[in-house]
DNA sequence: TATTGTTATACTCTATAACTATA
DNA sequence: TATAGTTATAGAGTATAACAATA
């Protein structure tokens, strides 16, 4: 299939540098999947995700999360809450905090854009053998857990 | 150990969606293991990387690469020859472009950051089971293969 | 005083449009 | 006329510094 690339992982060193670059290639080709007609910005995209996921968030937080300064996070924000896409609403104790959450129209759009990437690499997986995919199956786990460390 | 992921791979449609995020994230942090001293931009450092993989290109066939439009390239490319990390020569038969190859400057900086990179991946993986680790040297040229299909 | 978030301002990267030189 | 690359200019995203409001 690919003999350098099996030669190479055989140390640990070749593994990390191979991975790296893989993993580096396949997700600058899913982040182009994007709707090319979306308004959306990528990082905006990003912000909606979380908060899909987490239900709610402040700007600190989600600047945190993105790896971003707050005040470029408090002008994602702005964005997509002037498009529509999130609600804000003062913390319940907390006066300095504002809490963020998703519109109904945030949601859709963060439904509609997973749908659209996952097609894609959907597509491409049942190009695979059955062998193949189950190796990414058990993959994928292990990948999540790798960025979680540290 | 994770059974909600274990879980969602099951189907086709939940892998696809799995290894995206996994895949996302994992890239997100890879990306942010650069040197914070170093000047080159992250988009700089990936045309070295184009560079040092393929020998020699032209503005053009980069933008391709890096899907990018000209005007950009050329700009990239101007700031990483003012900086002495790439070269500029008169291609041998058309006037019209300009062959594009690494200094030794530009050599060794990919050399380092690699190292770099892969140091932190390497450090995760080491904290991996055998098994674990033996999952992901299958699972990396498969992962490759994906990102060049379609 | 410390924390959360914002405004003001500037820099980097990218894009489109228009131009030059060569094929 | 078409192609490769550049220049001019503008937009998007991020950063630092300074500020306001609240804890």
């Amino acid at each position: 299939m690919v003999p350098t690339v099996e030669k190479l992982t055989r140390t640990d060193a070749g593994l990390a540098s191979q991975l790296r670059v893989s993993v580096a290639r396949l997700s600058r080709r899913l982040r182009n999947e994007r709707d090319p007609d979306s308004t959306i910005s990528v990082s905006g995209l990003s912000v909606l995700g979380v908060l899909f996921r987490e239900g709610e968030s402040t700007v600190g937080r989600l600047a945190e999360h993105e790896r971003v300064r707050p005040p470029s996070m408090t002008r994602t924000v702005s964005c997509l809450v002037e498009d529509g896409y999130v609600v804000r609403r003062p913390h319940d104790t907390d006066g300095r905090q504002t809490v963020l959450t998703l519109s109904e129209k945030g949601e859709e759009t963060v439904r509609v854009e997973r749908r659209r990437r996952d097609a894609w690499l959907a597509v491409r997986l049942r190009e695979l053998s059955p062998e193949e995919r189950d190796v990414l199956r058990r993959a994928a786990p292990i990948l999540e857990a790798l960025s979680q460390k540290g």
